[in-house]
DNA sequence: CGGATGACCGCAATCGTTTGCAGACTAGGC
DNA sequence: GCCTAGTCTGCAAACGATTGCGGTCATCCG
């Protein structure tokens, strides 16, 4: 690979100033910077990323944690956050911990070694553990709050609202909510906002069912005991669950939305295909992966390397750096009910008969 | 953030005892080696890795490059990627080239600037522009065969031949195939696999159904033209075209597998949770991913940063490398056939009157 | 007791960039 | 014609690690 000092002995320059031609334009005449560009062209010359990061003390590298990269929520995190790291010129190593804690905190250690910062996903560790593990660098939280390290989230407590009302709209009276993994953090946030809603709103009842895996096979224990329960209409800590709900009702003889509305949480794209479609409360999962750079980004200050550094040259005050600044440290994205089949007025006994 | 200095300093050793101490064991005494891993635990010591990469010349990162995270085919090739990567101790950049040829070369250039090799899975550039934009650097390609290219590929053909041939079983004689996006290498291998399968076995005839997009709202089309054709059985592209197969011919009053059998590829997770569940050409995803970071591993020769280089010190002919060498340049992964609910005997207007 | 052997450690060069500083040269004002 | 200011360029010192080479001991053998 060509160096940059192999590019100036061939543009009869010095090293100096091939590097301000590359990264600093207005530092050198016009000449010399066409020859300079032009002989970078034919040696293919890219400047090597770790001299760089070395000399500069920044890598242009952030960190991307996240538990499971075939959940297809995590999927289009990760590519927004790639997607929105990409247009600021700094790449991102992600990495996945496959739900497991202790993997979590060691690959913050090892990740911290060679990026600017760290984007954690729905971190699986304890706030303790997460705490002292970050200690000193700089993390955005995605999803998930801890001490006050910065953060953006969903509104959970809205989205939950709004599936009880609609449940409510449509004539039902008691609703089941299946609650996901035990210890995570926006599942407490959704529990909490349910009973929050019952309690706010008129002739409705939740009915709290135990833990369940977050996968469709969660679905099944579910279902099961929603129907037990007496309820009409079932909201499931996410659509995946929520599909192993109405697949396990469909079994049993179930008809939804008729006899047992759904409700479920994400709008992954499986949502669409399945039959009944689900209805279910859409979390803006690219805005988070997007939104969450944009923060990283804004704790790390400005200088990226998306545009090359240039405009009065040395005077140290540049007025025009773009207001990142301006970006707060907790962010809340809003959330959105899509109704579809899923849901719909219940048949009960009385309605029939009456 | 400590650095080796810190460390020496702290230790009471040089900068050299503490650099071997950490990455070659066997070269100081039991004793010092005991301190300075003491004080680098104490002051949190990482090592650099922009520095350590500057100077051996390798960064121990690895780039991936895939047309789209979301789909779930990418999402495990990209996990098992990770995973595989990081048992070897090298971490890995993924970028999403939004299935965009152009910006795919352009990754190619960007991540190579800082990686030791190049996994790209499923390239939609040309044969050509790939050829040249790897030129010098050590790729492997997966499910892409161009020039002599290292590559990890599947057996396309044996897949088609599977289905065609377990749809003859069960009594079709005459099945479509849904071609998927026509520039599409595992597309054309597919396609030319299904008219071989035909040839070879008796009583069945392959017709082959234009271009379509390789989403669910690809199988649209094809369902009709499917139906059109007289067939009694349709192979998709891929898994979600097939699932958009089946939700056109449900909407049309057609009933799968009854009146028409449907085929996909790739066995992604959907799969079996539509009803009726899909039967598919299952694809090694992690195997691909597994064996493309081996080979790339193994081109890249065997020096690693997963153990500490150790062992007779410099005598420069450590006999115990693991045969990484031994991989060879060109692997295909053998497929499998899974039947579920989509396919059955057909119930042609011959069988119910006779 | 002398010398050789080998284990352990430190000096200093090196990787490829960026960047403070200063030199060279031009232009312009008096 | 001289001095100043300004533009452009080069020198050399960093950044933080790895590693060839040589030096200092202790140990052991004869």
């Amino acid at each position: 690979m060509a160096n940059v000092r192999d590019v100036a002995l061939r543009a009869g320059v010095s090293i100096s100033t091939v590097s301000r031609a590359l990264s600093a334009p207005s530092m050198v005449s016009e000449a010399t910077r066409l020859k300079v560009l032009e002989v970078a062209r034919e040696l293919d010359y890219q400047p090597n990323a770790a001299a760089r990061g070395l000399r500069v003390g920044r890598t242009n590298n952030i960190g991307l944690l996240i538990p499971d990269l075939e959940n297809p929520f995590f999927a289009s995190v990760t590519k927004a956050v790639h997607s929105r790291a990409r247009a600021s010129g700094i790449s991102v190593f992600a990495a996945d911990s496959d739900e497991d804690p202790a993997q979590e905190l060691d690959l913050i250690r090892n990740l911290s070694a060679q990026v600017d910062g760290l984007v954690l996903a729905s971190p699986r560790a304890s706030d303790s553990d997460i705490l002292d593990a970050v200690e000193g660098k700089t993390v955005v939280l995605l999803n998930r709050q801890v001490g006050d390290l910065p953060t953006i989230t969903i509104d959970n407590a809205d989205g939950a609202f709004q599936a009880v009302n609609h449940l409510r709209a449509l004539g039902h009276h008691t609703v089941a909510y299946a609650s996901g993994p035990a210890h995570s953090w926006s599942g407490e946030q959704r529990r909490a906002g349910m009973v929050a809603a019952a309690a706010r709103i008129d002739g409705v009842e939740v009915v709290q069912l135990g833990n369940f895996q977050p996968y469709f096979s969660g679905g099944y224990p579910a279902a099961d005991l929603a129907v037990a329960s007496g309820a009409t209409a079932v909201i499931a800590y996410n659509d995946l669950m929520a599909l192993g709900i109405i697949d396990r009702l469909r079994n049993r003889g179930i008809t939804v939305p008729d006899e047992m509305s759904v409700v479920g949480f994400d709008d992954v794209a499986v949502a669409t295909l399945v039959s009944p479609a689900l209805t279910t409360v859409r979390i803006p999962r690219a805005g988070l992966g997007r939104g969450a750079v944009d923060l990283l980004l804004s704790l790390l200050g400005t200088p990226r390397d998306g545009t090359p550094r240039d405009g009065t040259p040395r005077d140290g005050a540049r007025a025009d750096v773009p207001s990142r600044a301006a970006v707060p440290a907790h962010t809340q994205l809003p959330v959105e009910l899509v109704v579809r089949s899923s849901t719909s007025v219940p048949v009960t006994p009385t309605s029939t008969t009456g």
